[in-house]
RNA sequence: GCCCAGAUAGCUCAGUCGGUAGAGCAGAGGAUUGAAAAUCCUCGUGUCGGUGGUUCGAUUCCGCCUCUGGGCA
């Protein structure tokens, strides 16, 4: 098939706090394009200013699929958000429209341009009893036990790293068969589209992290504790959620709960916020056909239009 | 002004019975398959506050000085 073919969709990646949303606010005024959200905080609903969710106003000019589709209480992952995004995007492109992808959480773009075994789903009764049992024998004997039936996972796992651990467990218990074995059984799938890949990052990681300090900053000044303090005082929720475990969120938590002084609330949360940076940066520099872009460059709009050259 | 306790990595501190030192955090690099804003791995040379003395050798012992706490006036 050729591929000049294929509609056009564009994805703008970054770490947070690079201005990955004004870039892609500036390509909806310039194009005939609609805009996905790709980010694993952004999906819950009454978490707007920890999340650096645009504004109410900044959505009702520039609308964003997939934010506020879920409650803090109900978790999402990058297989529900490839189950969403697919179809969205065929309808984005079927209206005649450009799909713009604008997002920080790596791994949704991953599964999105590799695709995903066909594995289970989470399953909190199997989670539960793989915790209670490590809670009593440690992970290090999950991760043995791990070997027991699939020791082609164990071998590439560390035993420290309990999140891993428990999921290959789990694949084994729901399926009987390793994770390993799902993973050889993957077909290679690409999505239809001609991608344009950019990514936008600050010349020196110092401005990141000024950045990023002084956004926490605007955040709390902007009532970011009373925001978290809603979600604490609703008494449903509790900080081994996704939602309650992001960037921030949890800091502010530990406060409300008395474990944090103030000021080592601030300090942790933008301590946290640095290395998530960090994490999505080391994504990006390993990531195939990026067209890297500077945050601080004022042609950086112009730039990325020419690059698109539609 | 006097007394006491400190001064060691960017920060908080440990330690060296005298042979130039190491943890936690921060920071950097990496991994990443239904929690990913998650989870995990690797990386530690710094005038041991300054200066003089004792010593083969002082960050360590002694003197003086500077600074920071606390106490007494």
């Amino acid at each position: 098939m050729n591929q000049t073919m294929l509609p056009p969709a564009i994805f703008i990646m970054g770490p947070t706090a690079s201005g990955k949303t004004a870039l892609a606010c500036a390509l909806y005024d310039q194009l005939d394009c609609e805009l996905i959200s790709v980010d694993s905080a952004l999906v819950y609903k009454d978490m707007n200013i920890g999340t650096a969710k645009p504004t109410a106003q900044e959505l009702a000019q520039y609308p964003h699929h997939l934010i506020d589709i879920r409650d803090p209480s109900e978790p999402y992952s990058a297989a529900d958000f490839r189950e969403d995004v697919l179809p969205l995007m065929a309808d984005i492109t079927a209206r005649g429209k450009i799909p713009v992808l604008v997002g920080g959480t790596m791994l949704y773009f991953k599964f999105l341009i590799e695709g995903a075994a066909d594995l289970p789903e989470a399953d909190e009764t199997i989670r539960k009893q793989i915790e209670d049992e490590a809670l009593e024998k440690g992970w290090p004997a999950i991760h043995a036990k791990l070997a027991l039936v699939d020791p082609e996972s164990a071998q590439r796992l560390n035993p420290n790293d309990p999140q891993r651990v428990q999921r290959a467990l789990e694949v084994y218990m729901l399926t009987g068969k390793p994770l390993s074995e799902h993973w050889a059984n993957q077909q290679a799938q690409s999505i239809p589209y001609s991608i344009t890949q950019f990514a936008i990052n600050p010349k020196e990681r110092k401005t990141l992290h000024e950045r990023i300090e002084l956004r926490f900053k605007q955040m709390l000044d902007e009532g970011f504790v009373d925001e978290v303090r809603a979600l604490y005082q609703r008494g449903d929720l509790h900080e081994n959620l996704p939602a309650i475990r992001a960037v921030g969120y949890r800091q502010v938590w530990d406060y409300l709960d008395g474990k944090l002084e103030y000021d080592d609330m601030v300090q942790k949360g933008i301590v946290a916020t640095r290395q998530l940076a960090k994490r999505q940066i080391t994504w990006l520099r390993s990531w195939k056909d990026l067209n890297w872009l500077e945050s601080e460059d004022p042609n950086l709009v112009q730039k990325a239009l020419d690059i698109l050259d539609l």
